[in-house]
DNA sequence: TCACAATTTGAGTATACGCTCCATTTTGGA
DNA sequence: TCCAAAATGGAGCGTATACTCAAATTGTGA
């Protein structure tokens, strides 16, 4: 949409007040009057650079989940991966709470955020089992492939229990799965 | 509140359009007017029987999850836990995701929910650890704790993949599940 | 039967939201 | 320098939400 050098700022400005909205106070939180007013910009602008509020908030997921699996790491480890979770979930845990919720409720338009986000699991699944059969060297692909699904949940378990209680032993547990799925 | 057999009979008629109104369009569509019309009854005639739309909402997932967790079933075998769990979770997918959805966002004032929702959640550890202790008999105490942990931990992450995936094959992976954690 | 409390009604309030419209100003290429 | 395109400000629209209130109706115990 934009096309001038005062465009591209503005629109950068938005989508840097989203980002710390979501990160500051979830989805909720995050509306049209509150991204302007960070963002010091009037609606009608926002209109101008955007096709909606929607719009920005799936700009900043996606972009969020492209940082946290940059790369398909050929010959990354289990532990490689866990740790990288762990950063992804410690990083920016309500962040990472509003990417769960927009996956369970379909928050936004059903369609592509959510088709979005399972190509993304789709993929992680399987560097994941890549990771899994380099680290177990016996097991048959399939096993891996269920091994990675399992780890993938787990770890999805114990962000959700992050989110539940903020005390949470986060790391020290998914190591301890890393652990388990390797031996 | 309700003291007349006719409130008593409005009261439930309440609680069951919004049991249904949550199991069939989640928390979002889950709205007074929704709840009103479903329950043939007037705004009116809620807030004489509820304090709040919250509170009823409060009421139908407090009921759900006290109906998962019966008893503290002293001799349940892991087994019996993640049937149960799959049971809970194909049972009514939606309302599942409800769950998760508050207990993830906190949408429903912070306060009274989330905390019910926590303590639940350490209940069922602690009958959790107890199933995986009688199942690994050689298995120190802190260590069961840890496992059923992650059992926990997975189970809500294969429910979390199901939410997303429809087609997902949930129960085989739960119960995979429970093969690792007892061997 | 009757008095009074419980219940029901349904129009109405306050508020928040995403978004639109358009006059005005700014930008940057020719 | 000119001028069309782009960007901006800001009032305001339409809609949906949870919730309130006074009046009418109904149920119950005495």
């Amino acid at each position: 949409m934009a096309r001038y050098q005062a465009g591209l700022r503005t629109e950068a400005r938005i989508v840097e007040a989203t980002r710390d909205l979501l990160g500051e106070v979830g989805l909720e939180g995050t509306t049209l009057k509150a991204i302007c007013g960070r963002a010091s910009v009037q609606a009608g602008s926002f209109y101008n650079l955007f096709a909606s509020k929607e719009a920005v908030v799936v700009r900043v997921v996606s972009e969020a989940i492209a940082a946290v699996a940059p790369e398909p790491a050929e010959d990354a480890t289990v532990e490689d991966l866990v740790e990288a979770y762990i950063q992804f979930i410690q990083g920016d845990p309500t962040l990472a709470a509003v990417y769960t919720e927009i996956a369970i409720t379909g928050a936004l338009n059903d369609g592509p955020m959510r088709e979005r986000i399972a190509r993304h699991h789709r993929q992680r699944l399987e560097i994941f089992a890549g990771a899994v059969r380099q680290s177990v060297p016996g097991i048959s692909p399939k096993n891996a492939v269920t091994r990675a699904e399992l780890l993938l949940a787990a770890l999805h378990g114990l962000a959700f229990h992050l989110a539940l209680e903020p005390d949470f032993d986060f790391a020290g547990l998914a190591r301890r799965v890393a652990e388990f799925t390797v031996s």
